[in-house]
RNA sequence: GGCGACGUACCCAAGUGGCUUAAGGGGAAGGUCUGCAAAACCUUUAUUCAUCGGUUCGAAUCCGAUCGUCGCCUCCA
């Protein structure tokens, strides 16, 4: 089966068509480690796993890299030779080295809490230094370079396809502007390849170059990196929906420039989560981190089954209320599966080959039309649903449907009682005794002063149980 | 100023010309079970897709206008 994916270069769906038969390359940017990363950049990050996770579940090989910039970005266009990560090391009195350390760290940790597949390779940016300079001198050779006081930059007016990712309007830009030059740019769409240190202040990262000593542009890295492990040409490359006009466009245009040949040839691109105030940033202070849902007692797989339920080219509108709604949808699913769990032994109907097919058809259907997982979603609760398959066969297509939505189900199991204090228990036998005495009055106050300090008295057939209440 | 996206029930959300007089989930209401709860299960919950006009045998889906929301053009996932 085809699968289908809205490529940004032509905006329209396109049947994937690899490069090698059976396997894809993909690109995906990666974080910029001077901060903690905030659920709306995981929104992306968990996009592009789903993506992997659907070329696996198709049979590709995939060879997924992602780069960690750990220098580079520039904090403003006009700024004194600042970038974040020099930013973030005055900020918190660590070395720059120290601060891409700690902050890669906290992102990998989330990554894998939210389950996300971990890439062939993670790059540093500081490690293919040579790369990039390499990158830059091919431009240079071919005349695509040019030499200002502060750095090396791309001349944009030389290449007639500049801006068709992201059909820049480049006069509207020119005319819309609202930031003054400074510098000495030829063309507002030129951009830094190489930038010299400042002459007065010693930078923590700077190398050596054959136009002097400084740092590589922010959008150096990826061009050189993809090059060195995928290849001139390579067949994905993803990002959110922001890294259109400026960092897709400009690498686009170095490693077309440099090897002569269409640099990738699917493009796709996440919205964004955004906020009531609007979208999420980390330069307007304050950010939501999967830690502090953790911290109000959410499950990290509530943030992934929440991002799961709109597609990934919608903006999506985060709200407390919507991972409540979450958090009880995976609640039910995985009570069900529990429920299969226990039936399946006992085979309950006879197994339906045909309609197991159909089901397994439907759901690849769905990823494979360009990611569509609501629709996923809704296949996979027809399962759940559906009296005419038994229990057994039910968990097999919902484990089977998980290699892609990634949500762990294969690991539920029934909470277990938990050890109480003797306190606790102690009223929960009190309580006991008086429903054995059909005196309910008692085993209800019992049961609300147990609810009270911190735990739920659950009734079953077989007994009492007594779990803790989160949050 | 330029470029672009979006507006489907109380909430989230799929569907982008006839298979759908609109999937799925949450919530709510009623029911089964239980002393009662909780959980689970069953039933019900949009003649309607921002508004107005047009194209068509046929539109939520195409075109136009209007209103509204938002993003980008500056670092950004």
């Amino acid at each position: 089966m085809d699968i289908k994916f809205f490529n940004t270069l032509g905006r329209e769906k396109q049947a994937f068509k690899p490069i090698q038969p059976g396997k894809a390359g993909l690109y995906t940017c990666g974080p910029t480690v001077y901060d903690y990363q905030h659920i709306g950049n995981f929104r992306t990050f968990l996009f592009e796993d789903i993506l992997k996770r659907v070329l696996l579940y198709n049979g590709y090989e995939v060879t997924h890299i992602m780069n960690i910039t750990d220098v580079g970005h520039l904090v403003s266009d006009g700024d004194t030779g600042e970038d974040k990560m020099e930013k973030g090391s005055a900020r918190t009195g660590m070395t720059v080295w120290e601060i891409s350390e700690f902050y890669t760290k906290f992102f990998m940790d989330d990554a894998k809490l939210l389950n996300i597949l971990p890439p062939a390779r993670y790059t540093k940016a500081t490690e293919y230094i040579q790369e990039q300079i390499d990158l830059i001198k091919c431009l240079d050779d071919k005349g695509y370079a040019y030499v200002t006081g502060d750095g090396v930059y791309f001349d944009t007016s030389k290449l007639t396809d500049y801006g068709k990712l992201a059909r820049l309007d480049i006069e509207g830009l020119e005319e819309g502007t609202r930031i003054e030059f400074s510098g000495e740019k030829k063309n507002k769409t030129d951009f830094a390849l190489w930038k010299f240190s400042p002459k007065d202040t010693k930078r923590q990262m700077e190398w050596d170059s054959p136009w002097g000593k400084g740092f590589p542009g922010w959008h150096a890295e990826c061009s050189a990196m993809s090059k060195k492990f995928l290849g001139d040409t390579f067949d994905i490359h993803c990002g959110g929906i922001d890294h259109i006009p400026v960092h897709h466009t400009n690498e686009i245009a170095q490693s077309e420039a440099c090897n002569g040949k269409p640099f990738v040839h699917y493009w796709l691109h996440g919205a964004f989560l955004e906020e009531e105030s609007g979208k999420m940033s980390k330069s307007q202070g304050e950010f939501l981190r999967l830690q502090l849902l953790i911290y109000k007692g959410y499950s990290p797989m509530d943030y992934r089954y929440l991002c799961l339920g709109t597609h990934y080219r919608k903006r999506l509108l985060f709200s407390w209320e919507l991972l409540d709604q979450s958090k009880a949808v995976l609640g039910r699913l995985k009570q069900n599966i529990i429920k299969f769990k226990d039936l399946s032994d006992s085979s309950d109907l006879s197994d339906s080959s045909d309609l197991k097919a159909k089901y397994q058809n439907d759901f690849t259907e769905s990823v494979n039309d360009d990611l569509n997982m609501p629709q996923a979603l809704a296949v996979l609760w027809g399962v759940v649903r559906d009296e005419n398959l038994n229990s057994k066969t039910k968990l097999e297509l919902i484990f089977d449907f998980d290699r892609v939505l990634g949500l762990g189900l294969d690991k539920t199991e029934e909470e277990k009682p938990i050890d109480a204090p003797a306190e606790i228990m102690e009223l929960v036998n009190q309580r006991l005794a008086a429903k054995k005495a059909k005196d309910f009055k008692l085993a209800d106050e019992l049961r609300a002063k147990v609810k009270d300090m911190g735990y739920d008295i659950v009734d079953k057939k077989d007994g009492t149980e007594v779990k803790s209440i989160r949050n």
